[in-house]
DNA sequence: AGTGCGATTGACT
DNA sequence: GTCAATCGCACTA
């Protein structure tokens, strides 16, 4: 049996630790881990590129207040808001303000880590690059969808956030690079969306990464 | 009850 | 580079 070098005890973040304000968590979350527990094994990955939704925002789905589909969105800091996009992708987002307050933080890619092969599996291709990178492929990879709307990712469970305890603790502040947000039409000029430079497991056009 | 539209992706010219 | 797939949801009536 080969074994591949193990991860664990990895910590989550705590809700305390986390940025009150909308932009500085989707800084903070740059670097932090995603884990998801599946039956079969645990996947995770490094985040590498997020987009915030701010208070007020017109692109946000929060803009129009609370609904069903967007009421994880108001819960606080650090739940799960989930949702269908073009009725073909799922989206995961990390609620982002304080109860009652809607706003969030889109998770767009990862650098794939543990469970590779369960991630392989779930997105039907080996290619270590294409399997997160992207908010569709990324929820493909993790098997994420509406049952995990509203979870709370400050604890250990089905899908969580944890610090690197491997890695650097923060991403430098030269290495995280800004532009703005990938396909909106509203607010669309606002610098919201952060990715690690360099990364080739970061989506979006060469332009929106320089 | 009907309409329009996406915080995307993969296939294709 | 272009474009269709696909469906839940918010909105209008």
């Amino acid at each position: 049996m080969k074994r591949a070098p193990k991860r664990q005890g990895h910590t989550p973040l705590t809700r305390a630790e986390l940025p009150v304000d909308t932009a500085a968590l989707a800084r903070f979350l740059m670097g932090k881990l995603l884990v998801r527990e599946l039956p079969e094994g645990v996947a995770s990955g490094r985040i590498v590129e997020t987009e915030a939704y701010v208070i007020g925002d017109a692109a946000g789905h929060a803009y129009v207040g609370m609904t069903p589909r967007n009421r994880a969105l108001f819960l606080e800091r650090g739940h799960a808001y989930v949702y269908l996009a073009y009725g073909v992708s799922w989206m995961l987002n990390v609620s982002s303000e304080a109860k009652g307050v809607g706003a969030g933080v889109l998770i767009r890619a990862l650098e794939p880590l543990e469970g590779i092969a369960i991630m392989a599996h779930n997105r039907g291709t080996a290619r270590l690059r294409d399997l997160a990178r992207g908010p569709g492929r990324l929820a493909q990879a993790l098997r994420i969808d509406r049952s995990l709307d509203g979870v709370d990712l400050c604890r250990k469970g089905p899908l969580w956030l944890a610090r690197d305890d491997h890695g650097p603790s923060e991403i430098g502040r030269g290495k995280i690079g800004e532009s703005v947000r990938i396909g909106i039409s509203r607010d669309a000029d606002r610098v919201l969306r952060f990715y690690v430079r360099g990364s080739p497991f970061v989506s979006g056009a060469r332009s929106l990464n320089e």
